[in-house]
DNA sequence: GTTAGGG
DNA sequence: CCCTAAC
């Protein structure tokens, strides 16, 4: 699926218009060059509709857009720009690249865009399928001409992330859908659903790679777990891309930062997204040294078994526990995705990559067994998160995703997290985008494969991170049956029993699930209620059925100590349930028996 | 080796 | 989840 033809033929001066519109991910073999060839098929087809459709919709986004992204000097030099469309794109797109990713590639980029332009549109207009699309490519030039700008940029931008998202992602689904998509009918139309298709894709992809697991992501019609919603306009590509899914649906919806977003992972592609590898990785190796100096040595004090890591602890656990927590299993995997592209240049990554795969793969059991050094690995992982995090990622959609689909505790430490990223992010990201892009795919695949290969359910990968796997409703249904058999404290039992099959899960984990469970259920909390309560809210959902039953038997049982305050009695002679009812009976029976 | 409890 | 102290 991944080997499409390595060029599109333009050169025959017709272009097999299905392909065109319904592979863009073929002109993403030639990277840069061919993504705009893309692009602007689309774009002419995209004009016209948007021209005919949503005309003066089009024209407020564009401008919207265009004020928000284009500020300051990047505004005024639009301005002065508007020579012809090409120059204009060109000029915008080079502008949007210095403006985030620098200007080494601007011109490049710029270049490569014309040719490409050109030859598409000549093919284009050979294409007799796109004859309307290309008669209308005059007018709209003109008439939409300024305020086409921006959207077109980000077309481009977003259109070059699909193309190369959707090779990656899924050029086969995206092939089926389209080709049930009676393809010569309106290239228009087809167009349109591509690109949403694809801004769906690209989206997805991103904020599944986000998450865990999200196998689903793959499928660009699944319903994404968290909400679009543009939270900080200015964040990452996140957002912009939601938002540019749904230009043409919602023109409030665009908003500004698509474009920006876009721009920062669009051109640059391969060939820049190995530069900033490299400075990545060399800043990466510092600040985490400096940083984490101390976590470095946690994880390998304690894969070799010294027992000193107290201190390290100490100073290590502010960064570390930000670094992973907040990302939780949702925004880890990107960032240790990314990493893997690094890979190839130095071992570092494969280390981080190791890890990263054992995240993916969750559940496979084997990520487990070299536990040393997938601890190690994790560690180093989680270091690198952290900058990268810092570097770059929407905190806020992260943020999100990660209340929603993992809703896990991580509350305050997010809360420290994000407040850094916003900060840093519009130095930095430019850097990282297209690495990031690059990772993404990786990722992906990567995902794909181990998503497929290692069905699980989706609730225990969903939930997984590096040492944290989230407890599954069965999980806790046995926990809670564990405790009601053998009441609270006699974990190791409960473990044994109820839990050999889960390697993790030890009977501490199962002690701390039960004190987490108490507390969600509103037990336990006896001094501030109100506010417990409330947090418990914040708290992963447990079905009724759970939360009574955690609270029959924290009555039962009231955990800390003390137990069996008021059915003490009761419990001692009949104990409660299945196998100490039996004892206390087989008891009872025996001393009869005996006396008798 | 387990458990309780704090971080 | 992790770690440690105290069984």
């Amino acid at each position: 699926m991944e080997n499409g033809p390595p060029t599109i033929g333009f050169e025959d001066g017709t272009i097999d218009v299905e392909r065109l519109l319904v592979e863009p991910q073929d002109g993403h073999v030639s990277v840069d060059s061919v993504m705009c060839f893309n692009d602007i098929a689309e774009n002419a087809m995209e004009m016209e509709e948007v021209s005919r459709c949503f005309g003066v919709r089009n024209t407020a986004v564009s401008q919207e857009c265009g004020e928000d992204i284009l500020n300051g000097d990047v505004l005024d030099s639009m301005r002065e720009v508007e020579v012809g469309y090409f120059r204009m794109q060109n000029d915008f797109c080079s502008m949007g690249e210095e403006y985030l990713l620098g200007v080494e590639f601007a011109e490049s980029i710029t270049n490569l865009d014309y040719g490409s332009s050109e030859g598409l549109q000549t093919s284009v207009s050979d294409s007799p399928v796109l004859a309307s699309a290309a008669v209308t490519d005059t007018p709209w030039k003109a008439d939409l001409f300024k305020t086409m700008e921006v959207p077109e940029c980000q077309n481009h931008q977003l259109n070059a992330d699909s193309s190369r998202f959707g090779e990656i992602c899924g050029p086969c689904d995206k092939s089926e859908t389209y080709a049930e998509e009676e393809p010569l009918k309106s290239p228009t139309s087809c167009a349109l659903q591509d690109i949403g298709k694809f801004h769906d894709i690209s989206s997805c992809s991103f904020q599944d790679i986000l998450s865990d697991e999200n196998d689903t992501s793959l499928s660009p019609s699944v319903d994404m777990l968290y909400s679009p919603k543009n939270e900080k306009s200015s964040e990452f590509g996140l957002t912009g891309q939601n938002g540019g899914t749904k230009r043409f649906q919602e023109r409030d919806a665009l908003v500004t930062t698509s474009a920006p977003a876009s721009q920062t992972d669009t051109l640059p592609t391969q060939k820049r997204s190995r530069k900033p590898t490299q400075r990545y990785i060399d800043e990466l190796a510092d600040p985490i040294s400096r940083h984490t100096k101390k976590r470095r040595e946690v994880p390998s004090s304690k894969s070799l078994g010294v027992k000193d890591h107290k201190k390290c602890r100490v100073g290590s656990r502010a960064i570390r526990l930000p670094a992973e927590e907040p990302s939780v299993k949702a925004i880890q995997v990107p960032f240790a995705s990314l990493v893997q592209n690094e890979r190839p240049e130095s071992c570092a990554y494969d280390m981080v990559r190791s890890s990263d795969r054992g995240n993916l793969m969750t559940k496979s059991k084997d990520s487990r067994i070299s536990s040393e050094n997938q601890k190690k690995k994790d560690e180093f992982a989680a270091a690198i998160h952290l900058k990268k995090r810092d570097e770059s990622v929407s905190a806020a959609t992260q943020r999100k995703r990660d209340g929603n689909v993992t809703a896990v505790h991580l509350k305050k430490r997010e809360d420290n997290v994000t407040a850094v990223h916003i900060k840093k992010r519009d130095d930095d990201i430019t850097a990282v985008s297209p690495q990031k892009w690059d990772d993404c795919v990786a990722t992906l695949r990567q995902k794909k494969r181990d998503d497929y290969l290692t069905a699980e359910s989706s609730e225990e990968v969903i939930g997984r991170r590096k040492h944290h796997r989230l407890w599954t409703i069965a999980e806790v249904k046995k926990l809670i049956d564990g405790v009601s058999e053998y009441g609270v404290g006699r974990w190791s039992r409960i473990k044994k029993l109820f839990f050999s099959a889960s390697a993790h899960r030890t009977s501490v984990d199962l002690k701390d699930k039960w004190r987490n469970l108490l507390k969600a259920s509103g037990i336990q909390g006896q001094g501030s209620r109100q506010g417990e309560k409330k947090r418990n809210m914040a708290w992963r959902p447990l079905p009724k059925s759970i939360l009574r039953r955690v609270c029959e038997l924290a009555t039962i049982y009231p955990y800390p100590k003390g137990r069996k305050p008021k059915i003490a009695h009761i419990h001692h002679d009949s104990p409660d349930r299945s196998t100490d009812i039996t004892l206390g009976d087989y008891r009872r029976i025996l001393r009869s028996i005996n006396g008798n």
